[in-house]
DNA sequence: AGCACGCCGACT
DNA sequence: GTCGGCGTGCTC
């Protein structure tokens, strides 16, 4: 049999197997390699290219349910299509391998055989068997405790046989998701909605169809539903939000729709919490999952829908290891399972709407909010016209916005994407700029730790007492903003306002900024100044007021993405404002007021400007229009990561429809200090990018000291 | 991913 | 003289 193994081994590895022992494809089974034993998964026949004198056999099958086909198939695909080595894609299907083993089992008591009325019924002996009589078999512990005796009373009768003992699979009492439970009254466009993708669950057949509503439409409570027709089904419901958005508040509103909490799965799970879960969905256990990208992998027996909230979200794309976008890698796993999906957005992506436009895609369009609330105002503030006083953020209009939203006892929220206190320091003297020993980054300085941070290796650093080049003392200057020192201009303006801090090094656990999201729930926070962590999927009764302190930040960079990530960044962090009985509004700061993404952002024009990005892109021949690959060369020897970047980019391929960009240093071309080159293989639809890039690397001869790394469908261009 | 082998710097 | 650093290579 060959068993994949999960390891980056390129293929699928043969075993024999040993007298009998009875073996399928899809088994979970142990095997030998080299000096230790792996669990792998039973792919299929053996493929003969070993010789047979060689297998070694196959240790033993584990106790937990086989990989299903369709299991299978998808860590196929993912892993062609990513150009990853299948046993990569099959090691993210096993995280939890702990849940393979026999379940633990916990010893229950009951009566036994033997004639009660036959022994020595003291008062403690009655109590027990009075509880097991009219009750269930019950654990050691709670019998003792529940009958007020001590553990030697029921040992006692055991030894006598007025009780007995069974084992039985320990399993976690979880409340199931009721669906019969009445959801909240639906407005007529969520209802038809809500119906749209009801019938397509019980079609039991693969669509796609993109959830497209403003924030506060109501795009939740309608996915809901189909996630209710899912378990009216009695199927399994996956929904996948970003890592960020798996808070508290999307819980409880799941709960108050279901009456239960679902099944959780994201990256910092302790590993019984893992294990558990991970069981309990293979078997049917578990009806709903909510998690991060990572739950795509999930050993989910009867899927009935995806759904994929903010799926333009960026946190979907994996940046390491196997490098895929889970977004759509789940609407693959949708046409594999024979499941509808929804993606669900207020800023969708451009290829879903491109998608949706060539009739792909269904669209669901939801376009008012529900309920008493009004979509904020945005406005432009032109910095060029009102610009801030030295060596401070804010312009005075906006300052004052700030006042009078704070003297109504509301709250505003002040967004700059910048951890720290200044993104560059830099000596007055010299002009010498701190910059990280393994990146080629600068240091941000995080005033509140009294560090220097890499914000890409995470390398730390005293600040140092003076100039490293020139040995001048005090000379350092602060250049530009961060969170912390947007802080000090704000405290320094409105002392007596209970201020936060809402970045990942203010609250660095899910629990820490949970705690925070609800004191700003609760009123008890003026000011929030937060980063992108704050700008999504929070509903703050409170807020009225939402700065985008630089509304720029996000467009410099050659990105091909820049525009619409800055707009859905900026849309949805305006979204932050007015969700409740106050009307909201929305400040940009800007010294690009006429561009297309600010133009589109305060005249609330949308699909013109998608209209203007997807033009632009067509003409480039950009994704969605584009197929686009990048390979990153990287190393610790400079010589040998150019060397190899120089024979790729004189072996790259050529053809009709395909042109390859590079290589080029990477704008990070130092990275935890491995020199980086970028190449960018840009090809037409038609075009199997796959079968293109193996070949490419099948005759360049990367060296073991130089690794390449293929991201199909980059986001990042770092 | 492990776990080996293998070749150069600071120790008993 | 060894102990051990982690670079390189293999595992059916």
């Amino acid at each position: 049999m060959s068993v994949l193994l999960p390891l980056p081994l390129g293929e699928a590895y043969d075993y024999a197997i040993p007298d009998g022992l009875l073996v399928s494809p899809g088994d979970f089974v142990i095997v030998p390699l080299g000096k230790r034993e792996t669990i792998g998964v039973v792919w299929g026949p053996a493929s003969g290219e070993v010789d047979p004198a060689k297998l070694r056999d196959i240790v033993g099958v584990m106790p937990a349910p086989p990989m299903r086909e369709a299991t299978r198939r998808f860590v196929e695909w993912v892993a062609s299509y990513t150009v990853s080595p299948p046993g990569s894609v099959l090691r993210m299907a096993m995280s939890a391998p702990a849940a393979l083993e026999a379940p633990r089992t916990e010893t229950l008591y009951r009566l036994g055989p033997a004639d009660a009325d036959a022994l020595k019924l003291t008062p403690a002996r009655r109590r027990v068997l009075d509880l097991l009589r009219d009750g269930p078999a019950m654990a050691l512990s709670d019998l003792a405790r529940e009958a007020g005796v001590g553990t030697s009373v029921i040992k006692g009768l055991v030894a006598n046989g007025a009780l007995q003992t069974i084992e039985r699979p320990r399993i976690g009492q979880r409340a199931k998701p009721d669906w019969r439970m009445t959801g909240p009254a639906l407005s007529e466009a969520q209802r038809a909605a809500a119906d749209d993708l009801a019938v397509k669950v019980r079609a039991r057949k693969f669509s796609v169809t993109l959830v497209d509503g403003v924030p506060g439409a109501g795009k939740t409570e309608v996915y809901f539903e189909a996630v209710a027709a899912a378990l009216a089904e009695g199927r399994q419901a996956l929904v996948m939000l970003p890592e960020i958005a798996l808070s508290t508040q999307w819980l409880e509103r799941f709960a108050r729709r279901f009456g239960a909490r679902p099944a959780e799965w994201h990256s910092d799970m302790t590993s019984a919490e893992r294990r558990q879960t991970w069981r309990d969905i293979a078997e049917r256990r578990v009806d709903v999952v909510v998690g991060a990208r990572s739950a795509l992998f999930l050993p989910f027996v009867d899927l009935g829908v995806i759904v994929v909230d903010e799926e333009h979200d960026q946190a979907f794309k994996q940046e390491d290891g196997v490098i895929y976008n889970a977004r759509d890698m789940a609407v693959v796993r949708a046409r594999l399972e024979a499941v509808p999906i929804a993606l669900a957005s207020a800023t969708p992506s451009l290829e879903s709407v491109v998608n949706a436009q060539g009739a792909r895609y269904d669209t669901l369009h939801l376009p008012e909010r529900h309920g008493p609330m009004e979509v904020p105002r945005i406005e432009i503030v032109d910095i060029r016209r009102t610009p801030p006083a030295r060596n401070r953020w804010l312009a005075p209009p906006v300052a004052q916005a700030i006042r009078d939203t704070l003297e109504r006892g509301e709250q505003a929220l002040l967004f700059l994407n910048r951890r720290g206190y200044a993104p560059l320091t830099l000596c007055r003297a010299c002009g010498h700029r701190l910059q990280c020993p393994h990146c080629s980054a600068w240091l941000v300085e995080h005033r509140f730790r009294r560090k220097l941070v890499c914000h890409h290796c995470g390398h730390g650093a005293p600040l140092p007492e003076k100039c490293p080049a020139c040995d001048a003392e005090d000379s350092f200057v602060a250049c530009g903003p961060g969170v912390e020192r947007l802080a000090e201009e704000v405290m320094a303006l409105f002392p007596d306002k209970r201020l936060e801090i809402f970045a990942s090094d203010t609250v660095p656990t899910r629990r820490e900024a949970q705690a925070l999201v609800e004191r700003i729930a609760n009123n008890e926070v003026d000011l929030v100044i937060g980063t992108q962590m704050a700008a999504k999927g929070y509903h703050f009764p409170h807020l009225t007021l939402v700065v985008v302190v630089d509304a720029d930040l996000g467009l410099s960079g050659g990105d091909l993405r820049a525009a619409e990530r800055t707009f859905q960044l900026l849309y949805q962090a305006a979204g932050r404002a007015g969700r409740a009985e106050h009307p909201g509004r929305v400040l940009l700061q800007t010294a690009q007021p006429h561009h297309p993404v600010m133009r589109a952002l305060a005249s609330g024009d949308r699909e013109r400007f998608l209209e203007t990005e997807a033009a632009e892109r067509r003409h480039a021949g950009w994704p969605p229009f584009g197929r686009l690959a990048a390979l990153i060369v990287s190393g610790t020897d400079e010589q040998s990561v150019d060397a190899v970047a120089t024979r790729l980019g004189r072996l790259a391929p050529s053809g009709e429809g395909l042109r390859v960009l590079g290589p080029a240093p990477a704008p990070l071309s130092l990275l935890r200090g491995r020199f980086r080159r970028r190449l960018l293989l840009r090809a037409e639809r038609s075009v199997n990018i796959q079968s293109v890039i193996l070949e490419w690397l099948a005759v360049a001869e990367v060296p073991g000291t130089v690794r390449v790394q293929v991201d199909i469908d980059p986001y990042s261009f770092m």
